[in-house]
DNA sequence: CGGCTCGTACGATAGCCCTCGTAGTACGGC
DNA sequence: GCCGTACTACGAGGGCTATCGTACGAGCCG
């Protein structure tokens, strides 16, 4: 017996409520580079679901880990395991609810800057 | 003569050019909850300039002076002296121009939260 | 079963950042 | 000239964080 996974093939990652998700650890989250670099491939494809060896980052897979973290316990991705694999999706509909507009400003922005600086 | 005041009555502040203003060092900046309430406070007051001691801030003045120089080296406000007094706007221009839609988006979602939360 | 890939956990390191206290500078008024 | 007010500079402490390497668990495939 494994001492933490409790059952089997269905491992349930900790995610915050919709109404526990607060404006400055979003922020927060999205002031790193790595992190809004990710933000915004998954905002690029729709409603997508993309495993985390999908995003060719610039930071070991130790690194890796720990920025998707601090996505989702911010409340700003929603990550599933399918398999080994682990999915990663924004959380478009609970931010639009708590901050309408707020998530299509702040990828517009990003994409501006992007583009301004040469840096896509 | 002072080392470093080099003129008298007017000593000028170092400001990063429009240019310069990087979205994740403005979400940084934003996502201090003192810091916000501080663009908060002067956004609700349109191009009202206030001094630092105007804001009633839970820190002590050391520590608004650090704050009021991160938003500034941030490129979110703007600082000049008049007097004793330091005089801080928010750089609503620069920062429209640079990223349109997003300071207001910025704002809105603050104020959503603080209602939300009962935190105004 | 044996290996392969994906992701995690843990520890370590280095850097940043929020906070403060104290001491000091700049300006205005008496 | 002298004092009070407004803000700053400096240094220190404590905590968080970004990064990595290594070692490990979970599922798939031959």
């Amino acid at each position: 017996m494994t001492p933490a996974a409790t059952a089997a093939g269905t491992r349930d990652l900790p995610h915050p409520a919709r109404d526990d998700i607060r404006l400055e650890g979003v922020l927060h989250a999205l002031s790193d580079p790595v992190r809004l670099r990710i933000v915004r491939d998954l905002a690029a494809d729709g409603d997508e679901l993309f495993s985390c060896s999908h995003f060719d980052l610039p930071v070991t897979k130790s690194t890796s880990t720990h920025h998707f973290r601090v996505l989702r316990e911010t409340g700003v991705i929603r990550q599933t395991y399918r398999g080994t694999a682990k999915m990663n999706g924004l959380r478009k509909d609970d931010l639009d609810v708590l901050f309408p507009g707020l998530l299509d400003a702040l990828l517009a922005a990003a994409a501006r800057q992007a583009a301004r600086l040469g840096t896509d």
